[in-house]
RNA sequence: UCCCCGAUAGCUCAAUCGGUAGAGCGAGCGGCUGUUAACCGCUAGGUUCAAGGUUCGAGUCCUUGUCGGGGAGCCA
Protein backbone atom coordinates (compact mmCIF):
# COMPACT_ATOMS: atom_id res chain seq x y z
CA UNK A 1 0.00 0.00 0.00
CA UNK A 2 0.93 3.56 -0.80
CA UNK A 3 1.62 5.96 1.73
CA UNK A 4 -0.10 8.59 2.43
CA UNK A 5 0.89 12.09 4.74
CA UNK A 6 -1.31 12.72 7.73
CA UNK A 7 -2.70 16.33 6.45
CA UNK A 8 -4.05 14.18 3.15
CA UNK A 9 -6.19 11.26 5.39
CA UNK A 10 -7.78 13.66 7.74
CA UNK A 11 -8.83 16.11 4.46
CA UNK A 12 -10.68 13.10 3.41
CA UNK A 13 -14.57 13.97 2.78
CA UNK A 14 -15.81 10.79 4.29
CA UNK A 15 -14.72 8.07 6.20
CA UNK A 16 -14.16 4.16 4.43
CA UNK A 17 -11.45 2.65 2.92
CA UNK A 18 -7.72 1.48 3.66
CA UNK A 19 -4.48 4.23 4.32
CA UNK A 20 -0.83 3.71 5.18
CA UNK A 21 0.44 6.35 6.90
CA UNK A 22 3.71 6.86 8.27
CA UNK A 23 5.06 8.84 11.50
CA UNK A 24 6.52 9.49 15.02
CA UNK A 25 4.33 8.23 18.06
CA UNK A 26 3.73 11.52 20.07
CA UNK A 27 1.49 9.70 23.08
CA UNK A 28 0.38 6.15 23.31
CA UNK A 29 -2.18 5.18 26.10
CA UNK A 30 -3.23 1.96 27.09
CA UNK A 31 -6.56 0.53 27.96
CA UNK A 32 -7.68 -3.42 28.46
CA UNK A 33 -7.41 -5.30 25.37
CA UNK A 34 -6.22 -2.31 22.96
CA UNK A 35 -4.29 1.07 22.61
CA UNK A 36 -4.14 4.05 21.45
CA UNK A 37 -1.61 5.51 19.63
CA UNK A 38 -1.09 9.07 18.53
CA UNK A 39 1.28 9.71 15.45
CA UNK A 40 2.47 12.99 14.26
CA UNK A 41 4.55 13.17 10.48
CA UNK A 42 4.87 16.71 10.45
CA UNK A 43 2.35 17.25 7.50
CA UNK A 44 0.14 19.23 10.00
CA UNK A 45 -0.56 20.29 13.78
CA UNK A 46 -2.47 17.41 14.27
CA UNK A 47 -1.74 13.95 15.20
CA UNK A 48 -3.89 11.07 14.05
CA UNK A 49 -5.28 8.22 16.37
CA UNK A 50 -4.61 5.08 16.00
CA UNK A 51 -6.50 2.68 17.71
CA UNK A 52 -4.44 -1.34 18.21
CA UNK A 53 -5.91 -4.09 19.16
CA UNK A 54 -4.48 -6.80 21.06
CA UNK A 55 -5.38 -9.37 18.72
CA UNK A 56 -2.66 -8.06 16.02
CA UNK A 57 0.23 -10.34 15.65
CA UNK A 58 2.84 -7.78 17.49
CA UNK A 59 0.89 -6.18 19.79
CA UNK A 60 2.72 -7.78 23.14
CA UNK A 61 6.00 -8.20 21.86
CA UNK A 62 6.59 -4.69 19.84
CA UNK A 63 3.12 -2.20 20.37
CA UNK A 64 2.76 -2.52 23.90
CA UNK A 65 6.52 -1.71 24.56
CA UNK A 66 5.80 1.54 22.26
CA UNK A 67 7.15 4.76 23.54
CA UNK A 68 6.94 8.48 23.02
CA UNK A 69 9.10 9.10 19.92
CA UNK A 70 9.68 5.48 18.55
CA UNK A 71 8.77 5.41 14.48
CA UNK A 72 6.00 3.15 13.42
CA UNK A 73 4.36 2.57 10.33
CA UNK A 74 0.42 1.83 10.45
CA UNK A 75 -1.79 0.36 7.73
CA UNK A 76 -5.38 -0.21 8.61
CA UNK A 77 -9.25 1.29 7.85
CA UNK A 78 -10.17 5.04 8.20
CA UNK A 79 -13.33 4.88 10.49
CA UNK A 80 -15.19 7.55 12.25
CA UNK A 81 -13.86 8.05 15.47
CA UNK A 82 -16.58 7.92 18.48
CA UNK A 83 -14.16 9.58 21.19
CA UNK A 84 -14.33 12.87 21.57
CA UNK A 85 -11.03 15.59 20.14
CA UNK A 86 -10.75 14.06 16.48
CA UNK A 87 -13.47 13.22 13.64
CA UNK A 88 -11.47 10.12 12.58
CA UNK A 89 -9.40 7.27 13.83
CA UNK A 90 -7.62 4.57 12.32
CA UNK A 91 -7.83 0.88 12.90
CA UNK A 92 -5.02 -0.60 12.43
CA UNK A 93 -4.48 -4.17 10.65
CA UNK A 94 -0.57 -3.65 10.39
CA UNK A 95 1.94 -1.99 12.68
CA UNK A 96 5.36 -1.79 11.95
CA UNK A 97 7.83 -0.46 13.89
CA UNK A 98 11.13 1.38 12.55
CA UNK A 99 12.71 2.44 15.54
CA UNK A 100 12.08 2.53 18.97
CA UNK A 101 13.38 5.24 21.51
CA UNK A 102 13.85 4.58 25.23
CA UNK A 103 11.52 6.70 27.12
CA UNK A 104 14.14 6.32 30.43
CA UNK A 105 16.53 8.76 28.55
CA UNK A 106 14.77 10.37 25.41
CA UNK A 107 14.41 14.14 26.40
CA UNK A 108 10.89 14.86 24.73
CA UNK A 109 8.44 13.62 26.94
CA UNK A 110 4.75 14.83 26.65
CA UNK A 111 5.04 17.26 28.93
CA UNK A 112 5.59 21.18 28.51
CA UNK A 113 9.37 21.58 28.17
CA UNK A 114 11.03 25.54 28.37
CA UNK A 115 12.32 27.18 24.95
CA UNK A 116 15.98 26.82 26.52
CA UNK A 117 16.07 23.54 27.52
CA UNK A 118 14.97 22.34 24.06
CA UNK A 119 17.07 24.53 22.38
CA UNK A 120 19.77 22.86 24.01
CA UNK A 121 18.50 19.57 22.05
CA UNK A 122 17.69 21.54 18.60
CA UNK A 123 18.40 18.40 16.91
CA UNK A 124 15.02 16.69 18.79
CA UNK A 125 12.91 20.03 18.86
CA UNK A 126 11.26 20.04 15.98
CA UNK A 127 9.35 17.16 16.52
CA UNK A 128 7.55 19.50 19.04
CA UNK A 129 4.06 20.74 18.40
CA UNK A 130 5.98 24.89 18.56
CA UNK A 131 8.88 23.79 16.69
CA UNK A 132 6.98 22.20 13.73
CA UNK A 133 4.77 25.02 13.35
CA UNK A 134 7.18 27.53 13.26
CA UNK A 135 9.04 25.17 10.39
CA UNK A 136 6.15 25.40 8.56
CA UNK A 137 5.67 28.28 8.52
CA UNK A 138 9.14 29.40 8.13
CA UNK A 139 9.09 27.56 4.46
CA UNK A 140 5.64 28.66 4.03
CA UNK A 141 6.29 32.56 4.34
CA UNK A 142 9.78 31.93 2.28
CA UNK A 143 7.66 30.53 -0.51
CA UNK A 144 4.98 33.27 -0.06
CA UNK A 145 8.15 36.12 -0.37
CA UNK A 146 9.36 34.69 -3.59
CA UNK A 147 5.99 34.27 -5.11
CA UNK A 148 5.65 37.87 -3.76
CA UNK A 149 8.46 39.53 -6.27
CA UNK A 150 8.04 37.38 -8.99
CA UNK A 151 4.02 38.24 -9.50
CA UNK A 152 5.55 41.94 -9.64
CA UNK A 153 8.21 40.57 -11.93
CA UNK A 154 11.21 40.77 -9.75
CA UNK A 155 14.33 38.87 -10.52
CA UNK A 156 15.92 36.83 -7.94
CA UNK A 157 19.88 37.54 -7.80
CA UNK A 158 22.11 35.42 -5.66
CA UNK A 159 24.92 38.03 -4.20
CA UNK A 160 28.05 37.19 -3.19
CA UNK A 161 28.14 35.14 0.57
CA UNK A 162 32.31 36.22 0.42
CA UNK A 163 33.00 39.52 -0.76
CA UNK A 164 36.71 40.79 -0.14
CA UNK A 165 35.43 44.32 -2.06
CA UNK A 166 36.10 45.70 1.74
CA UNK A 167 33.65 48.45 1.37
CA UNK A 168 30.64 47.06 2.85
CA UNK A 169 30.53 49.68 5.65
CA UNK A 170 28.69 48.96 8.96
CA UNK A 171 29.24 46.10 11.46
CA UNK A 172 32.03 43.32 12.46
CA UNK A 173 32.66 40.70 9.86
CA UNK A 174 33.21 37.46 9.87
CA UNK A 175 36.92 36.71 8.57
CA UNK A 176 37.37 34.05 5.48
CA UNK A 177 40.87 32.64 5.43
CA UNK A 178 42.50 29.52 4.58
CA UNK A 179 45.93 31.05 6.16
CA UNK A 180 47.24 28.46 8.89
CA UNK A 181 46.33 30.50 12.40
CA UNK A 182 49.02 28.57 14.21
CA UNK A 183 51.75 30.02 11.36
CA UNK A 184 50.16 33.47 9.70
CA UNK A 185 52.23 34.21 6.84
CA UNK A 186 53.99 37.72 7.79
CA UNK A 187 55.50 40.57 5.13
CA UNK A 188 58.87 42.06 5.71
CA UNK A 189 57.33 44.59 7.95
CA UNK A 190 55.68 42.52 10.09
CA UNK A 191 51.57 43.01 8.94
CA UNK A 192 49.64 39.54 7.54
CA UNK A 193 50.54 38.69 4.32
CA UNK A 194 47.32 38.52 2.83
CA UNK A 195 49.02 38.00 -0.86
CA UNK A 196 48.67 34.20 0.38
CA UNK A 197 46.08 33.84 1.77
CA UNK A 198 43.58 32.44 -0.75
CA UNK A 199 41.81 35.07 -2.19
CA UNK A 200 45.11 37.14 -2.14
CA UNK A 201 43.66 39.57 -0.14
CA UNK A 202 41.35 40.00 3.32
CA UNK A 203 38.02 38.19 2.43
CA UNK A 204 34.85 38.09 4.64
CA UNK A 205 31.03 37.02 4.77
CA UNK A 206 28.84 39.55 3.59
CA UNK A 207 26.58 41.57 5.87
CA UNK A 208 24.57 42.47 2.92
CA UNK A 209 23.96 42.17 -0.95
CA UNK A 210 22.75 45.74 -1.87
CA UNK A 211 25.66 47.24 -3.34
CA UNK A 212 25.42 43.89 -5.36
CA UNK A 213 21.87 44.46 -5.44
CA UNK A 214 22.26 47.41 -6.92
CA UNK A 215 24.09 46.69 -9.36
CA UNK A 216 21.68 44.21 -11.25
CA UNK A 217 19.09 46.85 -10.24
CA UNK A 218 20.26 49.08 -12.41
CA UNK A 219 20.44 46.43 -15.56
CA UNK A 220 17.31 44.21 -14.52
CA UNK A 221 14.80 46.91 -12.94
CA UNK A 222 13.66 45.48 -10.00
CA UNK A 223 15.40 42.58 -8.26
CA UNK A 224 15.40 41.32 -4.84
CA UNK A 225 17.90 39.34 -2.82
CA UNK A 226 17.11 36.41 -0.10
CA UNK A 227 20.08 34.79 1.66
CA UNK A 228 22.14 34.12 4.36
CA UNK A 229 23.91 37.40 6.36
CA UNK A 230 26.27 37.28 8.70
CA UNK A 231 27.60 39.98 11.11
CA UNK A 232 30.32 39.43 14.21
CA UNK A 233 28.73 41.43 16.47
CA UNK A 234 28.64 40.68 20.36
CA UNK A 235 24.74 41.04 20.26
CA UNK A 236 23.31 38.87 22.94
CA UNK A 237 19.78 39.84 22.73
CA UNK A 238 16.50 38.14 21.91
CA UNK A 239 16.49 39.66 18.33
CA UNK A 240 20.19 39.35 17.00
CA UNK A 241 21.70 36.68 15.55
CA UNK A 242 25.23 36.21 13.95
CA UNK A 243 23.82 34.46 11.20
CA UNK A 244 20.55 35.07 9.91
CA UNK A 245 18.54 35.49 6.54
CA UNK A 246 17.94 39.05 4.87
CA UNK A 247 15.40 39.77 1.98
CA UNK A 248 16.69 42.90 0.02
CA UNK A 249 14.55 44.38 -2.95
CA UNK A 250 16.33 46.94 -5.30
CA UNK A 251 14.25 49.00 -7.58
CA UNK A 252 15.31 51.26 -10.64
CA UNK A 253 13.33 54.30 -11.74
CA UNK A 254 11.77 54.36 -8.19
CA UNK A 255 11.97 56.88 -5.16
CA UNK A 256 11.78 56.57 -1.62
CA UNK A 257 7.32 56.75 -1.81
CA UNK A 258 7.71 53.51 -4.02
CA UNK A 259 9.88 51.87 -1.89
CA UNK A 260 7.50 52.49 1.34
CA UNK A 261 4.56 51.33 -1.09
CA UNK A 262 6.65 48.01 -2.00
CA UNK A 263 7.55 47.12 1.65
CA UNK A 264 3.89 48.19 3.00
CA UNK A 265 2.09 45.52 0.18
CA UNK A 266 5.21 42.75 1.25
CA UNK A 267 4.11 42.34 4.55
CA UNK A 268 0.70 42.42 3.79
CA UNK A 269 0.27 40.10 1.22
CA UNK A 270 2.92 37.29 2.32
CA UNK A 271 1.19 37.55 5.96
CA UNK A 272 -2.27 37.34 3.59
CA UNK A 273 -0.58 34.05 1.97
CA UNK A 274 -0.11 32.64 5.70
CA UNK A 275 -3.94 33.04 6.58
CA UNK A 276 -4.48 31.55 3.42
CA UNK A 277 -1.90 28.68 4.03
CA UNK A 278 -0.93 28.14 7.25
CA UNK A 279 -4.06 28.82 9.22
CA UNK A 280 -3.67 25.91 11.75
CA UNK A 281 -0.32 26.61 12.53
CA UNK A 282 -1.21 30.39 12.97
CA UNK A 283 -4.12 29.45 15.30
CA UNK A 284 -2.05 27.04 17.30
CA UNK A 285 0.30 30.47 18.08
CA UNK A 286 -2.58 32.66 18.83
CA UNK A 287 -3.83 30.22 21.05
CA UNK A 288 -0.62 28.67 23.14
CA UNK A 289 1.91 31.18 22.41
CA UNK A 290 1.06 35.17 22.37
CA UNK A 291 -3.13 35.29 22.40
CA UNK A 292 -2.56 38.83 20.12
CA UNK A 293 -0.26 37.71 16.94
CA UNK A 294 -3.76 37.70 14.56
CA UNK A 295 -5.44 40.18 15.78
CA UNK A 296 -2.16 41.98 15.33
CA UNK A 297 -1.59 40.41 11.67
CA UNK A 298 -5.07 41.25 11.08
CA UNK A 299 -4.10 44.74 11.55
CA UNK A 300 -1.24 45.06 9.48
CA UNK A 301 -3.40 43.68 6.59
CA UNK A 302 -6.28 45.66 6.96
CA UNK A 303 -4.78 49.29 7.55
CA UNK A 304 -2.62 51.61 5.66
CA UNK A 305 0.68 52.03 7.86
CA UNK A 306 1.38 55.00 9.57
CA UNK A 307 3.58 57.27 7.45
CA UNK A 308 5.37 60.70 9.08
CA UNK A 309 8.72 61.89 8.82
CA UNK A 310 11.30 61.92 11.38
CA UNK A 311 10.94 65.33 11.98
CA UNK A 312 7.06 64.93 13.13
CA UNK A 313 8.06 61.78 15.20
CA UNK A 314 10.38 63.74 16.88
CA UNK A 315 7.99 66.58 17.97
CA UNK A 316 5.46 63.27 19.01
CA UNK A 317 8.42 61.91 21.12
CA UNK A 318 9.66 65.33 22.68
CA UNK A 319 6.51 65.95 24.56
CA UNK A 320 6.72 62.64 26.03
CA UNK A 321 10.31 62.38 27.17
CA UNK A 322 9.19 62.58 31.16
CA UNK A 323 8.47 58.94 30.58
CA UNK A 324 11.69 57.94 28.54
CA UNK A 325 15.17 56.88 30.12
CA UNK A 326 16.71 58.34 26.76
CA UNK A 327 15.64 61.88 26.38
CA UNK A 328 15.17 62.84 22.48
CA UNK A 329 15.56 66.42 20.35
CA UNK A 330 15.77 66.55 16.84
CA UNK A 331 19.23 64.37 15.91
CA UNK A 332 18.81 61.63 18.23
CA UNK A 333 18.16 58.61 16.98
CA UNK A 334 15.55 56.63 17.74
CA UNK A 335 15.99 54.09 20.25
CA UNK A 336 13.87 51.09 21.09
CA UNK A 337 11.84 52.67 23.68
CA UNK A 338 10.43 55.22 21.12
CA UNK A 339 10.23 53.00 18.36
CA UNK A 340 7.95 50.87 20.78
CA UNK A 341 6.41 54.44 22.24
CA UNK A 342 5.23 55.14 18.49
CA UNK A 343 4.27 51.71 17.15
CA UNK A 344 2.56 50.38 20.22
CA UNK A 345 0.77 53.25 22.00
CA UNK A 346 0.46 56.23 19.60
CA UNK A 347 -0.29 54.40 16.42
CA UNK A 348 -1.37 50.90 17.33
CA UNK A 349 0.35 49.02 14.07
CA UNK A 350 3.35 49.57 12.05
CA UNK A 351 4.31 53.08 11.76
CA UNK A 352 6.97 54.26 9.12
CA UNK A 353 9.22 56.92 9.53
CA UNK A 354 11.43 58.59 7.27
CA UNK A 355 13.96 61.56 6.08
CA UNK A 356 16.04 60.95 8.96
CA UNK A 357 19.04 63.51 9.71
CA UNK A 358 21.44 62.53 7.79
CA UNK A 359 24.54 62.00 10.76
CA UNK A 360 22.84 59.29 11.84
CA UNK A 361 22.52 57.14 8.46
CA UNK A 362 24.38 55.48 5.96
CA UNK A 363 26.74 57.26 3.44
CA UNK A 364 24.64 56.54 0.37
CA UNK A 365 21.23 57.35 1.09
CA UNK A 366 19.59 60.06 -0.83
CA UNK A 367 20.13 63.41 0.22
CA UNK A 368 17.20 65.44 0.55
CA UNK A 369 17.32 69.54 -0.62
CA UNK A 370 17.05 70.56 3.17
CA UNK A 371 20.74 68.95 3.20
CA UNK A 372 19.89 68.10 6.89
CA UNK A 373 17.78 64.78 5.94
CA UNK A 374 18.27 61.68 4.23
CA UNK A 375 15.39 59.46 2.13
CA UNK A 376 15.63 56.85 4.66
CA UNK A 377 12.69 54.69 5.59
CA UNK A 378 12.58 52.48 8.91
CA UNK A 379 9.46 50.45 9.37
CA UNK A 380 8.75 49.77 12.76
CA UNK A 381 6.29 47.29 14.25
CA UNK A 382 5.04 46.27 17.01
CA UNK A 383 6.85 44.36 19.59
CA UNK A 384 9.47 43.87 17.35
CA UNK A 385 10.86 46.91 16.72
CA UNK A 386 12.41 47.71 13.25
CA UNK A 387 11.56 45.46 11.19
CA UNK A 388 12.68 46.95 7.56
CA UNK A 389 15.23 49.56 6.68
CA UNK A 390 15.14 51.37 3.25
CA UNK A 391 15.92 54.22 1.66
CA UNK A 392 16.37 55.65 -1.75
CA UNK A 393 20.25 55.34 -2.86
CA UNK A 394 21.83 58.43 -3.40
CA UNK A 395 22.59 59.08 -7.88
CA UNK A 396 24.09 61.78 -8.20
CA UNK A 397 28.24 61.20 -8.05
CA UNK A 398 29.29 64.19 -6.92
CA UNK A 399 27.02 64.20 -4.09
CA UNK A 400 28.08 60.90 -3.23
CA UNK A 401 31.15 61.21 -3.63
CA UNK A 402 31.05 64.10 -1.01
CA UNK A 403 29.26 62.24 1.49
CA UNK A 404 31.94 59.57 1.32
CA UNK A 405 34.32 61.80 2.17
CA UNK A 406 32.23 63.31 5.31
CA UNK A 407 32.07 59.24 6.28
CA UNK A 408 36.13 58.92 5.84
CA UNK A 409 35.68 56.63 2.89
CA UNK A 410 37.88 56.40 -0.01
CA UNK A 411 35.71 56.51 -3.32
CA UNK A 412 38.62 54.63 -4.89
CA UNK A 413 37.73 51.71 -2.65
CA UNK A 414 34.05 52.01 -4.43
CA UNK A 415 34.75 52.55 -7.88
CA UNK A 416 32.20 49.96 -9.17
CA UNK A 417 29.82 51.27 -6.86
CA UNK A 418 30.43 55.15 -8.51
CA UNK A 419 30.11 53.83 -11.74
CA UNK A 420 26.62 52.93 -11.27
CA UNK A 421 26.34 56.86 -11.04
CA UNK A 422 28.56 57.58 -13.87
CA UNK A 423 26.90 55.36 -16.09
CA UNK A 424 22.93 56.04 -16.97
CA UNK A 425 22.42 56.99 -13.46
CA UNK A 426 18.98 56.32 -12.00
CA UNK A 427 16.61 57.05 -9.01
CA UNK A 428 16.26 53.96 -7.31
CA UNK A 429 15.48 52.35 -3.77
CA UNK A 430 15.38 49.50 -1.94
CA UNK A 431 15.04 48.13 1.70
CA UNK A 432 16.19 44.94 3.92
CA UNK A 433 13.88 43.04 5.70
CA UNK A 434 15.34 40.31 8.62
CA UNK A 435 13.33 37.30 7.60
CA UNK A 436 13.51 35.86 10.88
CA UNK A 437 12.70 39.32 12.83
CA UNK A 438 9.60 39.07 10.00
CA UNK A 439 8.91 35.20 11.93
CA UNK A 440 8.50 36.88 15.36
CA UNK A 441 6.16 38.96 14.10
CA UNK A 442 3.87 36.28 12.41
CA UNK A 443 4.23 33.32 15.16
CA UNK A 444 4.41 35.53 18.63
CA UNK A 445 7.72 33.98 19.47
CA UNK A 446 9.96 36.13 21.72
CA UNK A 447 13.47 35.09 20.84
CA UNK A 448 15.22 35.18 17.53
CA UNK A 449 17.12 31.94 18.41
CA UNK A 450 13.64 29.88 18.12
CA UNK A 451 12.46 31.33 14.54
CA UNK A 452 15.99 29.62 12.95
CA UNK A 453 16.66 25.80 12.95
CA UNK A 454 20.25 26.34 13.95
CA UNK A 455 20.96 29.57 15.77
CA UNK A 456 24.17 31.22 15.77
CA UNK A 457 24.81 33.32 18.70
CA UNK A 458 28.03 34.81 20.29
CA UNK A 459 29.47 31.57 22.26
CA UNK A 460 27.05 29.23 20.59
CA UNK A 461 27.41 27.16 17.13
CA UNK A 462 26.12 23.93 18.39
CA UNK A 463 24.41 21.56 15.61
C1' U B 1 30.13 44.91 25.30
C1' C B 2 27.27 47.20 29.71
C1' C B 3 23.34 46.73 33.83
C1' C B 4 20.15 43.35 36.60
C1' C B 5 18.73 38.25 37.66
C1' G B 6 19.55 33.06 37.56
C1' A B 7 22.04 27.82 37.40
C1' U B 8 19.43 22.22 42.81
C1' A B 9 16.59 14.91 40.28
C1' G B 10 15.53 13.54 33.04
C1' C B 11 12.19 18.41 32.94
C1' U B 12 9.81 22.70 35.80
C1' C B 13 10.79 24.50 40.42
C1' A B 14 11.01 24.70 46.29
C1' A B 15 14.47 24.50 50.50
C1' U B 16 12.85 30.27 56.52
C1' C B 17 18.56 33.19 60.14
C1' G B 18 24.38 29.33 57.42
C1' G B 19 22.35 23.47 60.54
C1' U B 20 19.67 15.93 57.93
C1' A B 21 18.09 17.89 49.88
C1' G B 22 11.93 18.28 48.71
C1' A B 23 7.48 18.54 45.39
C1' G B 24 5.00 18.25 40.69
C1' C B 25 5.69 16.34 35.94
C1' G B 26 8.44 12.57 33.42
C1' A B 27 10.54 7.35 34.05
C1' G B 28 10.03 1.99 36.12
C1' C B 29 6.47 -1.57 38.28
C1' G B 30 1.30 -2.76 39.42
C1' G B 31 -4.03 -1.58 38.88
C1' C B 32 -8.25 0.56 36.19
C1' U B 33 -10.29 2.49 31.93
C1' G B 34 -13.04 4.15 24.12
C1' U B 35 -8.71 6.90 26.03
C1' U B 36 -7.04 11.85 24.51
C1' A B 37 -2.17 16.93 29.25
C1' A B 38 -6.01 9.92 30.85
C1' C B 39 -6.68 8.27 36.01
C1' C B 40 -5.10 5.58 41.00
C1' G B 41 -1.07 3.24 44.01
C1' C B 42 4.08 2.03 44.84
C1' U B 43 9.43 2.57 43.61
C1' A B 44 13.90 4.49 41.91
C1' G B 45 16.29 8.90 40.83
C1' G B 46 21.26 14.29 43.53
C1' U B 47 29.41 15.67 42.49
C1' U B 48 23.14 21.53 44.38
C1' C B 49 27.25 24.77 37.03
C1' A B 50 33.02 24.91 37.75
C1' A B 51 37.36 26.35 40.60
C1' G B 52 38.90 28.64 44.91
C1' G B 53 37.78 31.08 49.78
C1' U B 54 35.19 32.16 54.81
C1' U B 55 33.10 28.80 58.67
C1' C B 56 32.67 23.72 63.66
C1' G B 57 29.29 23.35 59.49
C1' A B 58 27.85 26.20 52.75
C1' G B 59 22.51 24.71 47.99
C1' U B 60 22.57 29.28 51.08
C1' C B 61 28.00 33.99 52.36
C1' C B 62 32.63 35.96 49.33
C1' U B 63 35.93 35.90 44.65
C1' U B 64 36.74 34.39 39.67
C1' G B 65 35.00 31.82 35.49
C1' U B 66 31.26 29.36 32.24
C1' C B 67 26.44 29.19 30.43
C1' G B 68 21.28 30.97 30.38
C1' G B 69 17.23 34.80 31.03
C1' G B 70 15.46 40.12 31.10
C1' G B 71 16.93 45.07 29.70
C1' A B 72 20.44 48.39 26.83
C1' G B 73 23.78 49.36 22.78
C1' C B 74 24.67 47.77 17.63
C1' C B 75 21.21 46.57 13.81
C1' A B 76 17.77 43.32 10.23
Amino acid sequence: MKPMRIKQVLAREAAGGDVMIQGWIRTKRDSKGFSFLEINDGSMMANIQVVADEKLANYASEIVPLTTGASVAIEGTLVDSPGKGQKYEIHAERIMVFGGADAASYPLQKKRHSFEFLRTIAHLRPRTNTFGAIARVRSGLSFAIHQFFRDRGFVYVHTPIITASDCEGAGEMFKVTTLDLANVPRTPNGAIDFEQDFFGKPANLTVSGQLEGEIFATALSNIYTFGPTFRAENSNTARHLAEFWMIEPEMAFCDLDGDMDLAEAFLQETIQYLFDHHMEDLEFFNQRIDTTVLETLHNIVDNPFERLSYTDAMAILVKHNDEFEYKVQWGSDIQTEHERHLSETVFKKPVIVTDYPKSIKAFYMKLNGDDRTVRAMDILAPRIGEIIGGSQREDDIATLERRMREFNLDPKDYWWYLDLRRYGSVPHSGFGLGFERMLLLVTGMTNIRDVIPFPRTPKNAEF
